[in-house]
DNA sequence: ATCTACTCCTGATTGC
DNA sequence: TGCAATCAGGAGTAGA
């Protein structure tokens, strides 16, 4: 569930490569989303990364000029591999050899991404990205004024990364709950107060989750390396038919919006 | 300009 | 137990 948080998570886990040269780089297999350009790639043995850092969901590796831009798409997940292993995992697909362990990319469904980027954050999949939902920019008057002409629902509305970015399904379903707003209420009739409950229950759900990701870090550094995303506690995703835990009176209810679930209680979300 | 539906792909789960 | 149908967290793109 590669949201913002594990995103985040992840960029955090592999911070060891900062500073180190890139030894190698295999690839298995090209095919993710947009073809890999293994030619670019295998041209960069002996560079140094610089930087690692995330924008919006994206993962990128600085190398002076020039930047590998990484999505994880729904299942994409990095992981780190002594040097001298060879245990191939089914669907890894890229990996980077450095002198002090390997990175390596796998991703059964391959909706991820990876480019090589000549010149830093000059790359399509980087315009037109909204501001960063824990960065002053995200508030109340922001969301209010960008959202007060839409007539999209609201949750459709939080995910559009070109509003605010990081937001995916699971967490636009607990950030209205949190925020008690109704996922199917029309973007236009969000009140000035409402979009600034909701800009705060953004930012504080994301938080928490960033927090509970930096406690499942040691995952990355076992001898096979990432286990997969942590999960915090959800209080409405997937929770069809189970009492609210805010109303203790209600179930939650499921519906589908712009084809992806959504979960709601309709006592505290009105 | 805005909005919705479709699409890529594999794996886990559900239903018969 | 087996097999087919359904569904899954992202997001660009075509077309309404």
């Amino acid at each position: 569930m590669p949201e913002l948080p594990e995103v985040e998570t992840s960029v955090q886990a592999i911070q060891e490569f900062v500073n180190q040269n890139i030894e190698s780089i295999k690839i298995y297999n090209p095919n993710l989303r947009w073809k890999v350009d293994s030619s670019a790639f295998n041209a960069l043995s002996g560079i140094k990364v610089k930087e690692i850092s995330r924008r919006a969901k994206y993962i990128l590796i600085d190398l002076d000029r020039s930047q590998i831009l990484i999505h994880l798409g729904m299942t994409g997940t990095l992981r780190i591999a002594k040097k001298n292993s060879n245990f191939y995992k089914k669907h890894d697909h890229i990996e980077f050899i450095f002198q002090r362990g390997k990175l390596i990319f796998n991703d059964p469904r391959r909706f991820g991404s990876m480019h090589f980027i000549k010149k830093s954050n000059e790359h399509f999949l980087l315009d037109n990205l909204g501001p960063e939902p824990l960065s002053k920019e995200f508030n109340g008057e922001y969301l209010f004024q960008k959202i007060k002409k839409s007539s999209s629902p609201i949750k459709t509305t939080l995910m559009n990364q070109a509003h605010v970015v990081g937001i995916g399904n699971i967490y636009a379903n607990e950030i209205l709950f949190e925020a008690k707003i109704r996922p199917t209420r029309k973007s236009k009739t969000i009140t000035k107060k409402e979009a600034s409950k909701i800009s705060l229950s953004t930012k504080k759900i994301l938080k928490r989750a960033i927090k509970a990701g930096g406690t499942t870090l040691q995952d990355f550094y076992q001898p096979d390396g990432n286990k997969g995303y942590f999960k915090i506690d959800l209080a409405v995703y997937g929770r069809t038919n189970k009492t609210c835990l805010s109303c203790k009176k209600e179930v939650i209810k499921r519906i589908v919006q712009s084809q992806r679930a959504t979960y709601f209680c309709r006592k505290c979300q009105a």
